[in-house]
DNA sequence: TATTGTTATACTCTATAACTATA
DNA sequence: TATAGTTATAGAGTATAACAATA
């Protein structure tokens, strides 16, 4: 196998084991993948009608319907009120969505520091070229603008 | 931000470009993520039956059947008796199934001279050493034992 | 007339539990 | 009695289309 594939596979391969820790680790804070983005865009963002978050997310308005009612069931998020368009609503975090992103933002941090601590300066500014090399031409490769 | 933290951002860029490039690449063949891994998991170790493939995959039996389900609606895979025990059947690439399979594989290999091909040998290699760092620090992370 | 969010409908992936046919 | 696969049921994520309320 060439030296291209292993490094491909290897991509992979850390695609897979850190998605299932990610799914692991939600589960364990009470979310799924896809709540837990949209507790991540009203952290970033504050408060936002549900159209914003669709668009932020690139889904459907149907789709944050739902993912706005199992927020809410599991009471991580309100809707309330805009306060100058009554078709709108605001999804607002509660007081334990709030803590909840920021528990979620702290362990990505302690991650990468387990991750990346115990790189050598060098080897880690290596790697990460690697990664903006990869990531510039799989977004050339596919006409993704980001 | 960290540089660490800044390794991990980009890691995980990387996680969501690349699935949504497989997830569309996919779809123009016919196929969804979970469908193209049974597939592949066909490829790999010829016809298999249902109890098999479900721990190959590690997901149930009963996800198995649906998944098979939608492969023999579209033309890629077949149940065929098995020859020594009628309770379970042998699922089996059709001409169209082994052929998919072969192009993915083909298009994996493209992929990774495509993204790789281009960078200086010493900085794959430090790459591909990041990546089994990361990778083997995960699994001591969450008691993965592949 | 256009937009916001919901109801209606449908497909996919996933799981557990009960059941049938076979070992 | 145990195993292979299916039926039954359920939850989650995703989509489009039709509709109500509001702009």
């Amino acid at each position: 196998m060439s030296a291209e594939s292993i490094a491909l596979d290897r991509v992979l391969e850390l695609v897979v084991v850190l998605n299932d820790d990610m799914t692991s680790s939600l589960a364990r804070a009470g979310l799924t993948v896809a709540r837990a983005h949209l507790l991540w865009e009203l952290r970033r963002r504050g408060p936002m009608t549900q159209q914003a978050l669709a668009a932020a997310m690139s889904v459907s308005p149907r789709n944050v319907t739902g993912l706005v009612d199992g927020l809410v069931g599991s009471g991580f998020v309100t809707r309330e009120p805009h306060p100058t368009d009554r078709r709108a609503t605001l999804v607002t975090c509660t007081e334990r969505g709030s803590q909840t992103a920021e528990m979620l933002a702290s362990g990505q941090q302690e991650l990468a520091q387990t991750l990346f601590a115990s790189m050598a300066e060098p080897d880690l500014r290596c790697f990460t070229a690697g990664l903006d090399h990869v990531l510039r031409l799989l977004r050339d490769a596919t006409g993704d603008l980001r």
